[in-house]
DNA sequence: CGGGCCGTTGACACAAATCAATGTCCGTGG
DNA sequence: CCACGGACATTGATTTGTGTCAACGGCCCG
């Protein structure tokens, strides 16, 4: 089912938009992008290791983890993508997938074809541009990952993955509570923090007494400042909050 | 020091091409990048972590690592480049840097300009495409990194680091038996590896029972596929070896 | 009502970290 | 040319964080 859906990538585009200076011709072009629903259900790949796609998934609903492994099998999730963003915009470029697409919990996608993502970028630079950055802050991320499972101990890495997440999620702050859905099994958090899920449950019991609580895929945060430092987090590496003025644009304007 | 230095510049458009279509005149527009020479001494910080950069660095020789750290000082190793590559080239869209760019050996760089390769890039689209190509090779490159301290044992770890080396330093198989040089210290394998130096130490005379020596700085490899049994080694990740035929153009040719 | 996934807890094993001492190489200056 | 110092490598003894194995509990869904 072809669809002109913008309302769902109005998501998206507004994700660029935060970080990219696009014009209204450029944010159309976007817009008008085809698009075909799918849906995931929990614990299902759809884009599989080694597969060559077509298209680029955007993430509409639920919560989607990229997920590599190891000759034993072991499994790494190396990358989660909330709605509103693309988990594999890197394929328009490098369209052999290196690792796998999974639906943490039930996911509504949409599926843009290659083709058409290549066309707006051709026809718009200033788009391949936004979509390079776009890609860049998934990259930064990614670094802060391997200084994760690299160099912190097993407490800290679920702390600083539930700042991450919380940051991200863009989870409102109420007289320093924070309350947010992150559809996650304690088996999905090892498998992301590199530790079994045995120590993950022991260290989310720790976490509780620094004023975290992760129940059912809901985190409950009492103190951020408190988990930010157990977490030993530092959110520059988002590069969330960019303001207007910052935003940069390579390329003339269209 | 500006100089326009074409010998220099060619590897890595050496390296752009071999996954990317340019057409003559774009090839001559990275030769024709300015450049500035600069030379940094084994153990110095030639970018600064928070730094606003305002060229990238270009490796022409030495090796060079992308350094974080958490709250205690530990330093994790995120990226390692060779000669060839930029360590940076993600600047060019986000020039706050997320991490700081160190020499492990006497290194050579060429800094070349933001606007400069911002000019090439609006003026030829096709080069932008492929200097986000050259990104998300990076990029895959750290998911695997990821996956090397998520799950892998020490000696695996390690193991895993040298065939990714011996890849893209391109080292050649004289009899199933490689040399090659691989600038970096006991510790700086470990800040790779998420190890301490005296583990790292330890697994290396484990791995000389593997057909893998590492001894001041070369790598001697006498049973490849041994090593990347031992390493647990798969290269696509890599993306290197793309045939002429598999390169890829989004935009058109200028 | 039952079965399965997920979470929880305890006992134990083990890989890797830590601490500490010694050895080796190499550049430098006397 | 040799003595010294410093960075790096090596080795052993010991500790510790995390994994492993195993059992049980609770919740949800069919």
């Amino acid at each position: 089912m072809l669809q002109r859906n913008e309302s769902n990538l109005q998501r998206f585009l507004d994700r660029l938009t935060s970080r990219s200076v696009l014009s209204a011709m450029e944010q159309q072009a976007i817009l008008n992008l085809p698009t075909y629903a799918a849906h995931a259900r929990a614990g299902e790949d759809f884009v599989h290791l080694g597969e060559r796609v077509t298209h680029v998934c955007f993430v509409v609903d639920g919560l989607v983890g990229r997920f590599d492994q190891n000759a034993h099998g072991a499994r790494q999730i190396t990358a989660l993508h909330i709605p509103g963003e693309m988990p594999d915009l890197h394929s328009v470029v490098q369209p052999t997938a290196t690792s796998a697409l999974h639906a943490l919990s039930p996911a509504t996608i949409l599926r843009v074809p290659h083709e058409a993502v290549r066309a707006v970028a051709a026809a718009h630079p200033a788009i391949a541009e936004a979509l390079w950055r776009d890609c860049m802050v998934d990259s930064m991320i990614l670094a802060q990952w391997v200084v994760n499972v690299g160099c912190r101990d097993a407490k800290t890495r679920i702390a600083h993955l539930i700042c991450e997440m919380a940051c991200r999620y863009n989870a409102k702050r109420l007289s320093s509570r924070i309350v947010f859905n992150l559809p996650m099994t304690q088996l999905h958090l090892a498998e992301a923090t590199g530790l079994t899920a045995v120590h993950v449950n022991r260290m989310l019991g720790e976490l509780r007494s620094h004023g975290v609580e992760f129940r059912r895929g809901t985190v409950y945060i009492s103190e951020w400042d408190r988990l930010v430092r157990a977490g030993d987090f530092d959110p520059d590496y988002l590069q969330a909050d960019v303001r207007p003025e910052e935003r940069i644009r390579i390329l003339q304007a269209g």
